[in-house]
This record gives C-alpha cells, structure tokens and sequence, in this order.
DNA sequence: GTGAAAGCGCTAACAG
DNA sequence: CTGTTAGCGCTTTCAC
C-alpha cells in the first residue's frame, strides 16, 4: 500500500486536513467525537506523519552528518557507536558517510549534506584536509553547527570547534611508563609530519626524554606511510638492523605496533624482557595479540556521545561552540608487551 | 547566513521562480541572457538546491535506512563499508542505526525509517527479531524495498528477500580442512538454538563429520551466550577438563575461537602440533593474534556491496526482490592455528 | 468547532 | 521566452 495522508483521512471523513492535522494533535478547538472518529481513521490506516513535510515547514530534520575517513578501523566505528548512542537518545538520526581519506571527497560531502538539511555536520577529517582550508571556510555556513573530531583544523579566521583526546598527555604517561620500565632506548614509529595527531605525540615523546635528561637518537625517529602492520614489520626489522638498537617502541597506533612485535617475535627478540612494545588507542585487537599489547586508551566511545551532546547543546540552549576545543582524558593501558616488572627481565 | 533559494534569486532579478528553476536546469525555453543572469546570481549566492523540497515533490530521498545489530564488530563495520561504497557510487546516503540487538528497538526503527521516507530499509537483525514475525509483518509496506542481511527472517506469508554468506558450505569446507588435518575429535563451540546462523553452521559440522564416517560426541558440543573472548577461554577450559578431550575447535565466530586458544595455550597445549582451532568470519582479529587463527571468510564487503545493488536493481530496473535470497560464497583461510602439515607435528 | 488559505522550496503543466 | 498556478504533506493564522 501507498503511504497514507492527512489528505485521505479528510477525504474520508468528509472534513479537512486543517480538522485531521488538529484533531490528531489535541487541539482543544475541535470536538471530541470530531476527535475520536479521527483517530480511529488513524489507527485504521496506520497514518504517520511525513517527515519530509515536517522538515520542510519547521526546517529542522533532526538528522545530522557525519563524515568518516573509514569505518574499517575499531576505533573510528566505536566513535560511531558512541554517536548513535547519544542521537538515539536526543531523538536524532545520523547520516552516516566515508571519505576514503579523500580531501576532496570530504568537501563534496559537506556541500550534500548542506543541501540536505542536517542540523549539524561532524568530521573525522582526514590529515589532507588541512590543505583545502580556504576552499572548506568557503562552503561553510555559520547557521549549521559544525563540528571536527579527532583532529584539528584550523582556517585561519577562526578556530572550527572540535573534540580531540588528549594525545600529549596520553603519550607523556606512556613513555614515562617505558622509562620506568628501565627502557632507555625508545624508537617512536611516528605518522607524518602534515597529522597534528602525529605531530602532538612526537612532541610529548621529545619533551618527556627531555624532561628525564634522556638523549634523543634521531635515528630512532621513524615515519609510517600506510599505518599498517605489514609496515610496522618493516620498519621494525629496519630499525633493529642500525648499528644501536632500540629497546622500546612508542608507535602511531596499535596495528603498527602489532607489526612491530611480530617482526620483534620473528628475530627471536623477547617482548616485553628484551624489547617493550607500546600501542596508541586501545583497540580492539590490542587484547587479543601475543604479547598482549600495552597502549594509549583513546576514549572514542565516549568521544562520539560527546560531540552529539556538544551539538545538541548549540542546537536547544544556543550555546556558543565557536571557537570551542574539547580535549577527553586518555589513560594508559598496560599490559604484557611493555610490563617488564611483572614478568622479570 | 541563511540559506538561498529560488525566490531570492527571482526577487534580486525582478523575474519568478520558476524562470529561475527552468534557467539552472538549462532549459531550451530560457533566454541565453536571462540564464547568465540566473547563473551569476546563483553563483553569487552560493545558491543550492533544497533536497527536502525535492523529497517532497518527487517522493524520493535518494536515502536507505541501515539497521545494524552493533557497528562495535569489524564483520559488522564492514558490511556497512561496503554498502557505503555502493550507495555513494549511485548517489544515495546511508542513514545508519544500531539496535543494540534489541528486537523492539528494530521495530521501532523500522518504523522511523518509514516516516523519513527512507527509499529502502536494510536490516542485520538480531536473532530475536524472529520472535516478532507478526508485527513486523504487520509493519512492512510493500512500496518500499525491505532486505534482510545476514540472517533469515521469515514471517510466515511470504519470504523476505535476504543476503546471507553460503555458511553451510563454508563450514564443511572448514570441517572436511580440519578432518584432512587429522583431527577427529573436533568439538564444535556453537551459537544458540534460536540463531538461523547457529543451526546452518551446526548442520554442516554434523553432516560433515557424518559423511566421513566420523562419530559425533554430543559432549563436544557446547553452547555460547555471549560470544566474547572471555566465554571461549572457560568454555574451551571446561570441554578439556572432560573425560574425553576434544582435539580441534570449531568455533561460532573469531572472538570466540580467540579466546579458545588463548586458554588451550594457557594450559600448555600446543596450536595446532596438539590442537587444531578454527574460526568463523575473517575478521581483522584472526590476522593479529597468536597463532594466527584459520578461519571462514565471509565476504562482508561484497555482502554490503550487493545488498545495495540489489536494491537499486529493484528502484530502478524495477526488478521484483520478494522471495529473493542471495548466497554469497565463503572461502577457507588456513593459518597457522590448525595447519599441522605446515608445522609439522 | 471547523474550513479556507498561505507557506516551507521546488518543479512542471498550462498559458500567453 | 516567461509568468501563473497547482501540488508534494503538513501546520497555522485567519475567518466564520
């Protein structure tokens, strides 16, 4: 069956839709056997009300959007999940949309989803977009709420708001954690120099060896490309074939780590006694390798349920969120791969 | 700034909106003159269309509603990558929910996908959904293209079209891998009674063993609930503290057979000289872990892929869906948690 | 207490 | 070549 209308209940009762619409709302203007038989319409054709009108007239479609860079990693859909959560709850939908990593791709989808009518843009953007500032403060409008996770970006003019976890702190407590292990000679296995993500985690690594009067070995210093565990293998093997060795890992993320131990496990070298392993966000997969992988938690859960109450807050109360950085707690998560004390040397 | 439309446009040039309609949609009828005025004040203004006027004239939302059970699994994830690939290829968006395996939330949902005017509902539905046959029946419209993935739900009157992976013929080929083996105690950690999943890979087990001649031992059948990592290290605990002990693991899914492991290795049992584990599903888990666990890869990108397509096939060519059902072949990865012959034993 | 009409933004049939 | 009008489904102001 077709979709059922206002219209045809009108039709139907001999009356208006302007009765019908009252009627089903409980204005008090219309009678109450007017009301009944109504309702009784209603439920007999199961009339819902069109949405789609509904966004028209009021301009509001309680949907927003949402841009990932992908969803194939655990730490980007359980930001996701923690979204749902939240919009669930608010009465929300969310519109769910990747960019492959594709700058380009992450503008088109803002301008579709501008000509949608989302209530709100959030993006997980990735690390290119940076380079597409002007063209981004071109299309954005100041009367949509918009909103960038996990990185920052930043315009120029003004600051966009965004929601990021506290990466500087988060990777201070895990080198610290290594020094404390007795670990002296910490490789970092870094991203690229264009990711602020990256940037923040090799300054927190430079400043905490600093701050412990630890020489840095430049050579120790490594980049990832492609952040995948093929590469963390590679790089391992590169790095453990110098004239010094490293004794440590501090990597970009956990896959990269996972990498790194299988090269370490595969050149007989014993993690975490030998060599420490340390990880960055906790996802899933950092439990179930052997040695279980030390990492940086990222709170991306709650990260998502944030950044939906962030909007929502701009959208009921009319809070300000120019300008607004929200930066969420990490902690860090120790386990086999770097927790010398507990197993012995 | 608010948002442009026609009508700014039309008062700015003295002329109507519907000139201004035909002169963006390059329309023969409109003066070469007129259209670059139109065309410069549009640009001018930023001008872009509202798709929820669009919706509402043309009963099209160029949208599909996707419920998902959970995003918080890669299997899950992925499906949603694939058909994410698909959809934006041909133009759609995806508005995604999670049920949070909650049959009533699924009802619910699908009732609000309906009032959106969602162009088709895909749904990954819990098990229980199945205990809900009548009402959903009750709910579905047949104007709208309604698919059901992963999993077979049947209300009785017709079929709903569905897309699963061929797990029947994945498993025996698992099975019949792990016999070639030499194993011949295989115990078969199972899902539950209710799950149309459970049963089909059950049945393959069963029939598997039966077709070479193998005994089954109903003591190396067991049941799990709540499909973690945690569960398969106790259930793996509990079948090898038995009379007689079991010699492979058929596991319901890769957490599952993880934590399986985990527990065999815990114990001092070597994988797979001793004790042979297998999987289900491929997902990114079984490459990290040690040993890397041999497993059944369901296509859940080319699932998510052709879910969509077939719906389009439907909006589109106007192909008939009902009764529909599309299996999706699944292929064996052997790897190092049962491949004896490679170690050697 | 109920109907008529306008309007949300857009398109298209119909006029001229 | 361009304007008028109706209509998608709904709400709401204004009449009666």
């Amino acid at each position: 069956m077709g979709r059922i209308t206002l219209k045809d209940i009108a039709k139907e009762l001999n009356t208006t839709v302007a009765t019908v619409s009252r009627a089903l709302h409980n204005s008090p203007e219309i009678g109450n056997e007017m009301k009944e038989r109504v309702k009784a319409a209603a439920k007999k054709h199961n009339y819902k009300p069109n949405q789609t009108a509904l966004s028209l007239k009021y301009q509001r479609s309680y949907t927003f959007g949402v841009i990932f860079a992908t969803l194939q990693q655990d730490y980007m859909s359980t930001i996701l999940h923690g979204m749902l959560l939240a919009a669930s709850k608010a009465g929300y939908k969310l519109i769910v949309a990747e960019s492959n990593y594709n700058p380009k791709k992450e503008l088109k989808l803002i301008k579709e989803f501008y000509e949608m009518n989302v209530d709100a843009i959030l993006i997980l953007p990735s690390r290119k977009l940076n380079m597409y500032t002007e063209k981004l403060e071109a299309i954005l409008r100041d009367d949509i709420p918009f909103l960038v996770i996990d990185k920052v970006i930043d315009p120029g003019k003004r600051h966009l708001p965004f929601i990021t976890s506290d990466d500087y702190v988060g990777a201070c407590e895990g080198i610290n954690h290594l020094l404390e292990q007795g670990y002296r000679n910490i490789a970092h296995v870094r991203g690229l120099e264009s990711s602020s993500v990256a940037r923040i985690r090799h300054k927190a690594y430079l400043d905490t060896l600093e701050k412990h009067h630890v020489p840095v070995n430049d050579d120790f210093i490594i980049y990832c490309n492609d952040f995948t565990r093929e590469e963390g293998f590679e790089l391992a093997q590169q790095l453990m074939s110098g004239q010094t060795k490293p004794d440590a890992f501090f990597c970009i993320n956990d896959i990269v780590a996972i990498g790194v131990q299988q090269a370490l496990i595969n050149m007989g070298y014993r993690i975490p006694q030998e060599i420490g392993v340390l990880g960055f966000s906790n996802s899933d997969i950092s439990e179930v390798c052997t040695p279980r992988l030390s990492t940086i938690h990222q709170p991306a859960k709650e990260m998502g349920k944030k950044s939906i109450k962030l909007i929502l807050s701009n959208i009921n109360k009319g809070k300000d969120i120019d300008n607004k950085r929200i930066v969420m707690k990490t902690s860090l998560v120790i386990r086999e791969s770097s927790n010398r004390k507990l197993i012995g040397r």
